[in-house]
DNA sequence: GTGAAAGCGCTAACAT
DNA sequence: ATGTTAGCGCTTTCAC
């Protein structure tokens, strides 16, 4: 493997030359620079980005914390995306991404600073970790510059994005209530993620908006997983008969909530109107196809990535970012006024 | 930042001393491994893994060449959950998985050779790269440590996984003639991956076996996308009316062929059987569900990470791993023999 | 059992 | 415009 120091005794010069020569420096004389450039190239040399990164103290590393990159997650391409609109940004920047384990019990063993720190990256974006995760406030607390996807919490180093869950979520409900819907169900992801919270405030706004009272017993909450949501469906179902209307705070619970109320007798859309939140991929390929809240997820990523950037470069002038959703009308949902 | 010699000087010992105590070496008194120990905690020190890496000249980190984290083709979930297998083997070693930046122009300005060598991967998995890819042999061609996915190359420090692509498609093509085909048309993926000559392999033993000329023009090409599917389709159909079944190189391309037939007033399975590839998530949402040939993505993921770590470790006993294949049988394909 | 010293490959004052 | 020197934080001979 060659080095600086082949080069600088080859070309015959210093290291120190060779090094500013191959950083382009203006300070070096056009023709040594020249027989730097040839020599490196004969010797094909390749800088070494470690010794660098030691010297520098900074690695040009992002570190990824994504939990769900699991075997069952799949479904749920929410992450994917997140993830293709951070490679998106990135690779047009000098960083390189690297994914830590976040799952399995060796996530006892090391906390997630612990990895980021020996890793030495110089920022980090973390993404589906629960508010009750027990390092959650540890990385937050350290100095090192950190973007969350979907938990709004911000200080000098520590920014983040999301999407409107709360108007979401009631453009959701607005949506049911014009088509004449009045007993609307909510089936809720659960309580550990900021996003329930939100969207619940969401759906209770819009229900108090048009007046209508709310009833804690149409309120459930799932784990945002197709198999929650069928079990959500099926008690809130045969509880509550009256209920012509579900919002369901994501697309998997949705669909899940479908095949329950299916199952149950309900025709979709005649009997029953579903919402969903988040129009994953499925959302269009299951029948009858789904209404639902779009989010950017790409976007959510691409922007996470961003605003790490703005951390990274001090040109931090904002520390969130707040994007749209988009109802999306499909087939899961019908006019009821006759 | 708290560094060794800041422990070796409160601890009143050498960095020496200090690193082997850290490091869990035999020959360190117990009573200072305590206290280096106890006065590491207290200055909450964080071993510098770069620093490490510089001198040990093992960076303890796997690079990661996907081609495909684009916008697009979210719709494959095929590299995220080749992604999760092989993050699941690799959250069980002490190796991080670096992500390298494939895509857009950038891949012009610096070969794969050159980011690995510049970042000191210790070894890297490929995956999604097309043979004509200019780069590909470079690597093959370095000395890094290497695991290609379904790129059937191997030496000392080359390995590769795939599945059993030939008799895959075979299966296919078997089960669509045990169900009374005879015109079978193929809509292959296109010539730059090693699977489309494969699965043609497998297309024509089927056929051979059963005493059916294999007819060039039942033979297009698609790019394993939807949409080329759909005009692969559109093509066939028109100017063989005569096919009864269509196997497809891949299921997005099979979903494709299946609105392009239902455009053109084919019913399915009644009309036209068809047969995917892949067994991806959309599979068995799309209606009729499709029926297809299964490969375990995740285990793809999975033991391609797997050999790696042989090839790091030594333990290179096999440099090949061949996985098989499931025929999933769904609604898309029927029995025609009456 | 412990320490002194060298060095991994690079950058960055500080001369000259 | 170029070289000398020091040092980033760590591991590892080699002495003692």
């Amino acid at each position: 493997m060659t080095t600086i120091k082949d080069i600088a005794r080859v070309a015959g010069v210093s290291v120190t030359t060779v090094s500013r020569a191959l950083n382009g420096y203006s300070d070096v004389n056009e023709d040594t620079r020249k027989k730097i450039a040839q020599v490196a190239k004969e010797l094909n040399y390749s800088p070494n980005s470690i010794a660098r990164s030691l010297v520098m103290k900074k690695s040009k590393t992002i570190g990824l914390l994504v939990s769900g990159f699991t075997k069952e997650s799949v479904k749920d391409n929410f992450i994917v995306e997140v993830l293709a609109g951070i490679n998106d940004f990135v690779s047009g920047s000098d960083y390189d991404l690297v994914l830590f384990n976040t799952n399995s019990s060796k996530q006892r063993e090391k906390t997630y600073t612990q990895l980021c720190k020996e890793r030495r990256v110089d920022g980090v974006i973390i993404q589906g970790i629960r508010t009750d995760d027990p390092y959650l406030h540890e990385v937050v607390e350290s100095d090192i510059p950190c973007v969350l996807i979907d938990i709004p919490l911000e200080s000098t180093n520590v920014s983040h994005v999301t999407t409107d869950n709360v108007l979401g979520a009631e453009k959701a409900v607005r949506h049911l209530i014009d088509q004449g819907h009045r007993n609307i169900g909510m089936i809720n992801g659960h309580e550990f993620a900021f996003v329930s919270q939100q969207r619940l405030e969401g759906y209770h706004a819009a229900l108090h908006q048009a007046q209508i009272e709310s009833k804690p017993a149409y309120i459930v909450n799932g784990a945002f997983t197709e198999e929650s949501g069928r079990a959500a469906a099926h008690g809130l179902l045969s509880s509550n008969p009256e209920i012509t209307a579900i919002f369901c705070s994501s697309d998997l619970m949705a669909i899940g909530a479908m095949s329950a109320a299916k199952e149950l007798g309900f025709r979709i859309p005649e009997d029953l109107s579903i919402v969903g939140y988040d129009d994953i991929l499925l959302a269009s390929y299951v029948s009858p196809k789904l209404t639902t809240i779009q989010q950017n997820k790409f976007q959510l990523g691409y922007e996470a990535a961003k605003l790490l950037w703005d951390l990274l470069t001090n040109q931090s002038e904002t520390h969130r970012m707040v994007l749209e959703t988009k109802l999306i009308e499909r087939g899961s949902t019908i006019c009821i006024t006759e």
